[in-house]
DNA sequence: AACAGTTGTAAGTACACACTTGCATCATTG
DNA sequence: CAATGATGCAAGTGTGTACTTACAACTGTT
């Protein structure tokens, strides 16, 4: 099943390069060094293929979780925050694509934005528990918090090619501040 | 100039729903009511035509300032936050595929990042100007409260149609949840 | 009344697209 | 050895694409 995979990797990088439409199947089948025909019998339609493998590619993920006992908390969130950064940055230009066409393509987008709930649900958890040990205020939403940062974290992985829409600064002290700011909200204890 | 004028509008509008390649010049000519030629024309080439049509399109901005004088600090940045999320909400679909398509056309994405640094200048003003008289407190950055709560209605804004990444709330929910998160962590005085 | 500028119509070019067909080649497997 | 299945190759279908050309019709201006 060599051919069938490397079809699938090739036609993943294709369209978080060139989208849907600029993803024909001759570039395809040039890319894999394989036959155009070749991709008709395996997979039967471009459709088909596109779908297989983005799916597929937006399931490689890096594991990446947050300490179940929270103990450290702003280098915990930090490194934490840093690895999520780096998987969304990795995988930019294939999530770009998929918002662009979700009119178009609605089955792709949820398969995209699966990464995000997983983490938030994370990132909730360990909050939730860094406040019953006392290590954070009493007040605050640990929801509002934890949206927050997430959406602060993506927007900056998803635009940070592009051109900064702030200051410019490297991801560790985008992330170092995102994460400082949710701590100071929280009232942390160590947030010195 | 009412050809030309309905051209861009017409343009504008196909490239939202079906990006660059999507938008071919029978679309154009057929949803505008004229000739197919006629856009040769006018505008010599496709490309000519997109690149005018989405300029004109995103520079056309709601008038949405934060007041000179802070005074009611978290209303005012509740309905500026609001007032931006809806500007990005109704240019979102144009956003998402010039990001999309940066790579193959990195002349479209600085245009439709302007209106955020505009925003996010105005926000550190209107935040600093509120230090200065003493409505926030002397520690936190102001930039990465600006940044963070910029990232977070963007991002909502872009996503907002596709699928919720975390629990669903209205716009105005979200909003006030980060307004309040980003007054707490500097210390504002009538965060009650 | 003559003219210039804009548009419509009809036809065509050269190429790219997704997808198909028929046949030859090869390696594995029974 | 024979049969099977995956692949390559060459050629084709029908449609779509950006863009061009030549000519006729209409507009407003001088």
């Amino acid at each position: 099943m060599s051919t069938r995979n490397s079809l699938l990797d090739v036609t993943a990088r294709l369209y978080s390069e060139h989208g849907w439409r600029g993803t024909t199947t001759r570039r395809i089948a040039e890319a894999a060094g394989v036959n155009e025909v070749t991709i008709f019998r395996q997979f039967g339609s471009k459709e088909a293929l596109l779908l297989e493998s983005i799916q597929a590619a937006s399931r490689e993920e890096h594991d990446n979780q947050l300490p179940r006992e929270p103990a450290r908390l702003r280098s915990e969130l930090i490194v934490w925050a840093l690895l999520h950064h780096a998987e969304i940055s990795s995988k930019r230009q294939m999530i770009r694509n998929c918002l662009a066409e979700w009119e178009e393509h609605p089955e792709l987008a949820p398969v995209v934005c699966e990464g995000g709930m997983k983490a938030f649900a994370e990132t909730t958890r360990y909050l939730a528990e860094a406040r019953k040990r006392g290590m954070l205020g009493p007040d605050g939403s640990l929801e509002a918090a934890t949206v927050m940062l997430m959406n602060a974290v993506f927007m900056d992985a998803m635009t940070r090619d592009v051109g900064p829409l702030s200051p410019p600064h490297t991801v560790p002290e985008v992330v170092e501040m995102f994460v400082d700011l949710v701590l100071r909200a929280l009232g942390a204890r160590e947030a010195a």
